[in-house]
RNA sequence: GCUUUCGUAACUCAACUGGAUAGAGUGCUUGGCUUCGAACCAAGAAGUUGCGGGUUCAAAUCCUGCCGAAAGCACCA
C-alpha cells in the first residue's frame, strides 16, 4: 500500500466515524511544499451538502483522526486538510522500496496481455526524423505496462505490402536493374545482388515522385502491388529479396534506439485473413458496393450528413463526417484499413489480447477510429477487447512546420543518430574519455528520448537539435550524470550499507521525490504519456544533486550516518535506474 | 465548409485531471571547484494562462462566443 492510499484510509476512518461517506475523499500531492507534502479537499467539496463551514469540518476530520505515528495532519483556512508525513512515515517507506523487487512501483490488480504496434518502419523506404516517435513513446509505454505486471507483446508491423512495394520494383525494372527476372532468359529464382539499401534509397523516391505526374506509371505501379498481393512470380520473389534485406537493417536501426520487438510480422503477414476477414463484413450484411469499391458503414447517429452543395461541381462534405471505410479497392486490391483489420483478427486468433495499442502520429486518428469501428461491428474484435490509438504529435522545426533540413529535404533518421552520437563524442573527449562509442550513443541517445518523452505525446512538438545537444539541465544525461556520481562515490565505499534514516531536509525531499516518482507511474499508465515520469525522474536527481553538493557523504566521521547516506545512494541510484529503463534509456557507469 | 487537437515567462515545456502564491529547463544577472565528478549547486529578474462572457466557495483546467495555429475529411500508408 502507498503512503497516500494509508493516508486517505486513515482519514476515511475519521470521516467514516462522522457518518460521512467518503466518495470524494483524494489525497493528493502538495502544491505548496513549504506547508506540507500531502493535502486534501475533502472538507470543501461536501461543506454545502453536510451544512457545515468547510474549515470547521476540517477540524472535525483532524480531531477525529487523531494521533499517527507516520503522519501529522492539521486543517487551514479555507478548508484544506495537510499531511505532513514524520521521517518514521519516510523511513518506513524508503526501506520498503529499497527491499521490494519492483521498488515500489504498484503492481495492476488484474494484469492483462497487451499488444503494442508501434515503429512504423516501411519496407524499402529509408527511415526518416518522422520514424522517431513511434519507437521511442511505443517501447517506454510497453516497458511501463511491463514494470507495472503486464504481460506485453511488440510487434513492428512492417509496411511491407503497400504501392510502394509496386512502384520501387517498378522503378528498378525500368532502371534496368531486374533484367535477369524479366529479359529473354528470364530466371525467377535470381538473386538480386546488384541491388543495395543505397540504392532502393534514391529508386523509391524516384518513384514516388513520378506516380503524382505520371498515371500510366501508377497505375501500373497498382497493378505490380496487385501482383504482390497474389503471390504471382517473379514479383513475389523479388519482393521477399527486397524485404529481406530492408528488415536486416531496419533491425539495427532500432536497436540503436534501444527498441526491440518480440514480432517482426508485417502487413503480409495478415494476407491470409484478408479473404476471411471481407467474407465476414459480406456475410453480415455490413458492407456495400459504392463506386467499383467494397465499403463499410461505420458512421454511427447524428454523423456523417450531407451539407448541401452550393454548386453541382463542388465535391460533397459532411457535418459530422465520418467515412465509411473502404475494406477493397475497385481493382480487387486490398488496403491499410483491409490489412489493419484482418491483422487485428490474426492477432486474436494467435494471442487473443485484453488491449491493442497502435503508436502512430496524430493523422491517423481518422483510419484507426474507422478500423476500430469495423472490429466491433462484426465482433473480429470482442466487446471486452480495448483498442487503443495512441496519437502522438508531428516533430517540428523552429519554425512550426515538419523538421526538414536547410535545404528543405528530410533529415535521415541516422543522420540524426549520427549527430547525437557525434555530440556526445566530444563532450566525452573533452571529460577525457575517448573512443567508447556505444557510451556516446547512451548519452546521445538518452539526451533524445527523454526531450522526446517529457513532452506530452499528443501535442507536437519543437525538435530542436541544439537543445538536445547540450545535455545540460532537464535532460536525459543529467539523470544518467546524477547516477555515474552516485557509482562514483559507491566505487569508493567499502563495507556494509546502513538503512536511509532521514535526517535533513535534503533526505526529506529525496524521500518525497521517490513517492512521486512512484505515483506517476500510474499517471502514465492511464495517460499513454510519459511526462509524468520525465518530471519526477529529474525531480529526484535534482533532489539528490542538493544533498551532494551539501553533504560530503564519503568524509562523514560518523560511521553509523556515513553507511545510512550510503543506503540513500543506493536507494535513488536503484529507483534512477528504473525510470531510465522504463523510458528506454541507458543507465552508464561512468561518463 | 466540416471534424479533431491546441494557444501558459524572451524560448522550449509542466501544472498530479476543479484547489492555496501558475512551476521547471534554456537564455540573462550574480555567487560557489585545494575536499565524494562543475554535464553540478545556490540566488535574482521575467506572467492580464489568446480575447470576452458564464458555471462555483474555488477555473490555465468545465460550458459558450469570437481570434489564431496545425492536422484530417473515399480507393496512399
Amino acid at each position: 500500500m502507498t503512503l497516500r492510499e494509508e493516508i486517505a484510509k486513515t482519514l476515511g476512518k475519521a470521516i467514516t466515524k462522522m457518518g460521512l461517506g467518503t466518495e470524494k475523499l483524494s489525497v493528493s500531492f502538495s502544491n505548496r511544499p513549504e506547508l506540507c507534502d500531502f493535502q486534501t479537499s475533502f472538507a470543501l467539496m461536501v461543506a454545502k451538502e453536510v451544512g457545515k463551514k468547510p474549515i470547521e469540518l476540517a477540524e472535525e476530520i483532524v480531531k477525529n483522526a487523531g494521533e499517527n505515528k507516520f503522519f501529522e495532519f492539521s486543517a487551514v483556512i479555507p478548508g484544506f486538510i495537510n499531511v505532513k508525513v514524520k521521517n518514521a512515515g519516510l523511513n518506513a517507506y524508503a526501506n520498503d522500496v529499497l527491499k521490494d523487487k519492483n521498488l515500489g512501483i504498484e503492481q495492476v490488480k488484474n494484469p492483462r496481455l497487451l499488444m503494442f504496434d508501434y515503429g512504423g518502419a516501411n519496407v524499402a523506404k529509408e527511415l526518416h526524423v518522422g520514424h522517431l516517435r513511434s519507437p521511442i513513446v511505443g517501447e517506454a509505454i510497453k516497458r511501463l505496462h511491463e514494470a507495472m505486471g503486464d504481460k506485453t507483446i511488440s510487434d513492428v508491423h512492417l509496411g511491407d505490402y503497400g504501392l510502394q512495394m509496386g512502384l520501387t520494383i517498378l522503378q528498378l525494372k525500368e532502371d534496368g536493374y531486374l533484367n535477369a527476372f524479366f529479359g529473354k532468359n528470364a530466371n525467377p529464382n535470381a538473386k538480386i545482388t546488384n541491388i543495395t539499401l543505397d540504392l532502393l534509397n534514391e529508386e523509391y523516391p524516384k518513384a514516388s515522385k513520378r506516380k503524382d505526374v505520371d498515371e500510366e506509371f501508377k497505375e501500373k505501379a497498382d497493378l505490380f502491388t496487385l501482383y504482390i498481393q497474389q503471390h504471382k512470380e517473379p514479383y513475389f520473389g523479388i519482393y521477399k529479396q527486397i524485404k529481406d534485406l530492408s528488415v536486416a537493417e531496419i533491425k539495427k536501426n532500432y536497436e540503436l534506439l534501444n527498441t526491440t520487438f518480440d514480432l517482426y510480422l508485417g502487413e503480409s503477414d495478415a494476407y491470409p485473413y484478408i479473404d476471411e476477414t471481407i467474407d465476414i463484413f459480406v456475410k453480415k450484411g455490413l458492407a456495400r458496393e459504392s463506386e467499383g469499391a467494397l465499403i463499410v458503414d461505420v458512421a454511427r447517429e447524428g454523423e456523417h450528413i450531407p451539407i448541401p452543395k452550393k454548386d453541382p461541381s463542388e465535391p460533397q462534405r459532411y457535418k459530422n463526417p465520418m467515412p465509411p471505410a473502404i475494406i477493397k479497392k475497385y481493382n480487387g486490391g486490398d488496403l491499410y484499413a483491409t490489412t489493419d483489420i484482418a491483422t487485428i483478427l490474426m492477432r486474436n486468433r494467435d494471442y487473443n489480447p485484453d488491449e491493442i495499442v497502435y503508436v502512430t502520429d496524430n493523422r491517423q486518428s481518422g483510419h484507426f477510429e474507422q478500423v476500430f469501428r469495423c472490429c466491433k461491428l462484426a465482433g473480429i474484435s470482442p466487446e471486452s477487447q480495448k483498442l487503443t490509438h495512441v496519437a502522438f504529435g508531428t516533430m517540428n522545426g523552429k519554425d512550426g512546420k515538419p523538421f526538414k533540413t536547410r535545404a528543405g529535404g528530410t533529415v535521415k533518421y541516422k543522420d540524426v543518430l549520427n549527430m547525437l552520437i557525434e555530440s556526445a563524442e566530444k563532450k566525452l573527449s573533452d571529460n577525457g574519455i575517448v573512443g567508447n562509442k556505444e557510451l556516446a550513443r547512451r548519452i546521445g541517445v538518452g539526451a533524445m528520448k527523454y526531450g522526446d518523452l517529457s513532452n506530452t505525446v499528443a501535442k507536437d512538438y519543437v525538435f530542436d537539435m541544439d537543445k538536445f545537444l547540450a545535455f545540460d539541465g532537464k535532460t536525459g544525461p543529467y539523470i544518467q550524470y546524477t547516477i555515474a556520481r552516485i557509482n562514483s562515490i559507491l566505487a569508493k565505499f567499502s563495507g556494509e550499507i546502513g538503512v536511509v534514516d532521514v535526517q535533513s531536509e535534503e533526505e526529506r525531499n529525496i524521500v518525497l521525490a521517490v513517492l512521486k516518482l512512484n505515483s506517476s507511474y500510474q499517471i502514465c499508465y492511464d495517460t499513454y504519456s510519459m511526462n509524468a515520469l520525465c518530471l519526477s525522474a529529474f525531480d529526484l536527481a535534482s533532489a539528490f544533486s542538493t544533498l551532494y553538493n551539501n553533504t560530503k557523504i564519503l568524509a562523514e566521521k560518523d560511521a553509523e550516518r556515513r553507511k545510512n547516506l550510503i543506503s540513500v545512494c543506493v536507494f535513488v541510484k536503484k529507483c534512477l535506474e528504473k525510470a531510465l529503463w522504463i523510458l528506454g534509456i541507458d543507465s552508464v557507469e561512468k561518463m
